[in-house]
Parts: structure tokens; sequence; C-alpha cells
DNA sequence: TCTATGGACCGCCGACAGTA
DNA sequence: TACTGTCGGCGGTCCATAGA
């Protein structure tokens, strides 16, 4: 069985930072593909449907996989290996949490239409994301994914949410699952604004859900990657993260 | 081909907290 | 009290893509 928190660890000893999320989402797809020579990998897939955008990494096959990435950087020069990476501030936190947040929402969407299994993967070295926020009455509130924070239900933004923040971002965004937010460790470069953490929320199938309430072993879960049926989209799982539960 | 839209990203400014 | 760094809010640009 493929386990997020195995890959995290195993690309992090290669990769502990990255230039950018295309730099990420690259070397997320090499390291399946290390691991499951034959796996088909797709970037930027369409979602098809009357959804626009695509999807960040896809895995098709007998039970595929959608994957979602977000980088969320802070300022930070670092030299690894004779290489040296140049992470720009992104700053406007609000409209990051936002995208964030959006992202889960899609991949809900997905979820329900095509029944495969998804999840989002958020990679930062900005503490503002992870650490609990000082006040509790800012505009973003509803999208905070500070750590054992969780998503659900409508997430809108806070009535003094100037137009230039919600612009192209006004519809409240509906999520059906719960999502306890817990972030790992990723990496430590001993820098200011080196340490890397990772956020794994995963969205699973309705009709997966729907066994595991009753009683079925969770469809993702239950093969062991043994057989030949290993590396198949469905056995990517999270050791750490809890399943989502459908409200 | 043009226009609208969405996604990603950038940087300025004010408020606030910590520290010398 | 002044300085510095961080955080939050805001408005903007650039580019790719879809649709007219």
């Amino acid at each position: 069985m493929i386990e997020i928190d195995q890959i995290m660890s195993d690309m992090a000893r290669r990769r502990p930072i990255f230039c950018s999320e295309a730099d990420l989402q690259h070397e997320i797809a090499l390291e399946l593909r290390l691991r499951q020579p034959r796996q088909q990998i797709r970037l930027e897939y369409p979602l098809g449907g009357d959804l626009r955008g695509a999807i960040d990494v896809f895995l098709p096959g007998e039970r595929p996989f959608a994957l979602e990435l977000k980088y969320l950087c802070k300022g930070l020069v670092a030299e690894l290996d004779g290489e040296r990476f140049t992470l720009r501030q992104q700053s406007a936190h609000d409209i990051r949490r936002h995208d964030v947040c959006k992202d889960v929402a899609r991949m809900e969407a997905f979820v329900r239409r095509t029944n495969h299994s998804a999840a989002v993967l958020v990679v930062s070295n900005d503490p503002a994301y992870w650490r609990p926020r000082r006040r509790t009455d800012t505009v973003d509130a509803a999208f905070d994914i500070a750590e054992a924070k969780e998503l659900a239900g409508i997430l809108q933004w806070g009535s003094g949410a100037g137009a230039g923040t919600t612009r192209g971002r006004e519809v409240p965004l509906q999520l059906t699952g719960r999502y306890p937010l817990a972030w790992q460790e990723y990496s430590n470069l001993g820098v200011a604004a080196g340490r890397f953490r990772y956020l794994w929320i995963p969205i699973s199938a309705p009709m997966a859900e729907a066994q595991r309430r009753r009683g079925f072993r969770d469809s993702r879960a239950s093969v062991s990657g043994r057989g030949g049926r290993a590396g198949l989209p469905g056995d990517f799982k999270a050791a750490s993260a809890r399943s989502p539960a459908l409200s």
C-alpha cells in the first residue's frame, strides 16, 4: 500500500525544498513513477463535465485518484548541494487560504461526479498557515487551515472583507464532508523559513465512505499492494490523516 | 481573433507585538 | 519610546484557456 507519509518522507530526503508549485507537481509525479514504474500519471488533467480547471496530478487506472497541490511559500534563500533556491514571499495569506479551501470544494465536486478518490496536498514553509491565529475575527477566519482546525460546512468571507480580497471569490464554499487538519513535518533546512510542513486532506468517494460506514473495510485500504495490484491509484492513502466523514 | 474568466503571483501599507 | 519584524488587508499584473 502506498502511503502519503512514506512518499513525503522519501521525497524529503531527495527534495527537501521545491522552487515552485510546478516543481512540487513534477517531483510528486516522479516519486510515484519511481515507486510504480507502470503507473500512468497525468499532469494538469482537465476536470471535465461542468467543472472548469484541471487536476494537478491524476492517476488513471482501475481506481483513479486525483491530487490537487498547493505550495505556499515564505521568502527564503537557501543553498542545497550547490543549488541555490530562492522562494519569494507570496503574502496574501487570506487569498491563499481561500484557494486551499476552494481546492477541497473542487475535489469534493469531482469526487461526487466521478466517484473517484481525491486529495489536496498543501506544502508550506510559512508558519502563518499552520500556527493558530492570534485573532479570530479576520475576514478569512472561515478558511483557516491552521493545525487542529477543521474544514466543514459553508465557508465564506467575513463581513469586513474588501472587494479586492473577495473579487472572483464571492461565492461561499460548501463542503459536505468534515476535514480535520493535521500538519506533518516535511523537512528542515536549518535556516530562517527553512522548516517545511505538509497538510494532507483526503477526500474519499461517497460509495467508499458509505461502505466504510456500513462496516465494510475501506476500499482504499483494503488492497495490500501485493498480488499484482500494488500501486493502483486507490491505494494512495495517508497513515496519519483521518478519513473525512460525510455529514 | 477578440474578449472574458480563472489561476498564480506580487508588493504596498497600516496595525500590532516583541524587544532593546 | 523607538525600532523591527510579522501579520492582515488590499489592489494589482501576467498568463493561459474557454467561449463568442
